[in-house]
This record gives C-alpha cells, structure tokens and sequence, in this order.
DNA sequence: CCTTGACTTAAAGTTAACTCTAAGTAGTAA
DNA sequence: TTACTACTTAGAGTTAACTTTAAGTCAAGG
C-alpha cells in the first residue's frame, strides 16, 4: 500500500526531485519502509494535491510551510489555519477582479485591431479593385 | 510638457529604475529633452500602463518585446499583434478558471476548519459546565 | 548478472524581473 | 550655496522555487 516516488510523481504531475525539495522544506513527508524508500501514504497524496492547487493560485512555500506545521500541530493550529485561509482567500479574489479586469481590456484591444485589419482589407479590396480598372485590359 | 522619470515613477507606481529597465529592453522609450533628460509623452505613459496592466495578468518581458516591436512596425505587425493578445487572452481565461476553482476550494477548506472550531466551542462550554458543577462549592 | 528505480549529501545552476551600487557629472530652484 | 533631481555605465545582488549535478550505494525482479 502506497506508492513510492515515481509512482506519485506520475500521478500528480510533479518530478521526484520536486517531492524530494518538498519534503526537505516539511511540506509532504511520507513514510519509509525497511529499506528506507518514501511510502505515501493516501493522506500523502492528497495533502501534495491540496499544496499544488493553493501553489495555482500562487501561495507561497513560506505560507504552506506554516500551514503545514499548523495542522501537524492539532487544534490548537486551527485559528491560525483559518487565518491563513482567508488571508490567501482575499488575495485570490483580488487577483480574480484583476484577471476579469484585464481580460476586458484584452477584449477591447483585440477588437480595435481586428477592426482596423477589416477596414484596411476594405481598402485593400478597394484599392485591388481600383488596380484591377487599370491593368483591365490585360486580362481580356 | 511631458514627465520627467521621478514624475512618471510616482503616477503610474513603479520606481525609476524599473523605468531606466524598461527603456533599456525597448518598452518604454522616451525622447530627452535639451540636457538629455527623459521627457516621457502622453503616449509613453499610456504605454506603460498598459504594459503594467498586462503584467498584472502575467504577460512575459518576453512578449511585451515582441508586441512593443510590433507596434512600432505599424500596421504590418497588427495580425502578430493580435495573435499576441489572443493568445495571452486564453491564458488569462484559463487562470480565471484555476483561480475560482481554487477559490472555492478555498471556502469549502474554511467553512470545514470553522464548523470544527464550532464544534469545539461547544465541547468546551459543555466541560465547562461540568468544571462548574465540580467546583461549585467553592463559590457558595 | 543486469537493469531499474530508489537512495544519500551538498552544493551549484537556472529563470525572470527587477533592484541596487558605485562613482561621478550636471542643470535648476529657493 | 545647498538641495534636489536627473544623468551615465557596468556589473553585482536579490528572490522564489525549483532543477540539476556529482558520485556514489543499495535492493528487487527477470
């Protein structure tokens, strides 16, 4: 039962000298077994999932440490977990309007361009049309 | 007319050195005034803003290069400048999604760690009661 | 027996985007 | 005159989060 580096790297998608980083930094510790390869464990697992989601929306090495130690700790972590929760909860939001905010201006921009290539195709076609007149009779 | 460096830095909020960087990778070049001081227009200001406004969401040095050189290349550049923005606008759409993915991973985590220090709260006031009824002669 | 996958420590390297330092010069405003 | 703001080059330093290298050892499976 539980899987060993490879394995785990495969399946969440990070390298094993990642996990290792991870495990020197407190972040995923897993067990070892007689012949002192890592095990993780289900929890493991989960717990590097959980840490990789909050590093999507850019939590910090130093916020997880924290939060990792907090929920070692037992209950008594639990305030301070909640803390550093809604903290990274209203930094997510933040970044969220900025995102939206920021995709409308994309949205803007990429429509004055396309207008502007559709007026110069017009012109062109205006332009190709005008030529067209000229070099008519060549083509008769 | 124009703004010196100090002025520029203090309207748009980032320091005079990042301005001196900006302009030494060819984002932001201003012309220079008679002593050869930086005499930013109208025009460099609302390009770095907009420059700033695309780092918000992440865009590259890399790209706002690219996309500054494209835009001074005039119209010829308009189709890779739109390729440009659609890209980075896909990208932005993406991270909008991880981010409320997250965020409500975010809330479900807090509601849980919450309910428990309720759950707590009640444990504790229900021992307290028991202290109470302990100790109650003391207090007579 | 050989390959595969795992292990170790310690330290160096990478990347992006700044950020700062040094050491000096120069014009402007009070 | 003093203070302020700006200028220059060139290169070193910073930060985060990996990522890689070296140089080896070890155990299981086919």
């Amino acid at each position: 039962m539980g899987y060993r580096i490879g394995e785990l790297s495969k399946l969440i998608g990070v390298s094993e000298h990642t996990l290792r980083y991870y495990e020197k930094e407190g972040l995923v510790v897993p067990d070892r077994d007689k012949n002192n390869v890592r095990n993780y464990s289900e929890h493991n697992k989960l717990w590097a999932e959980f840490i990789l989601h909050m590093k999507e929306t850019g939590m910090s090495m130093e916020d997880l440490k924290n939060y990792t130690k907090l929920w070692e700790s037992g209950e008594e972590g639990t305030v301070a977990m909640i803390d550093i929760l809604t903290n990274h909860r209203d930094k997510v939001k933040k970044q969220i309007e900025i995102y939206k905010k920021n995709l409308d201006l994309l949205n803007k921009k990429i429509d004055f361009y396309q207008s502007s290539l559709e007026e110069n195709r017009s012109a062109n076609l205006y332009e190709t049309f005008v030529d067209r007149k000229g070099t008519d009779e060549e083509l008769k």
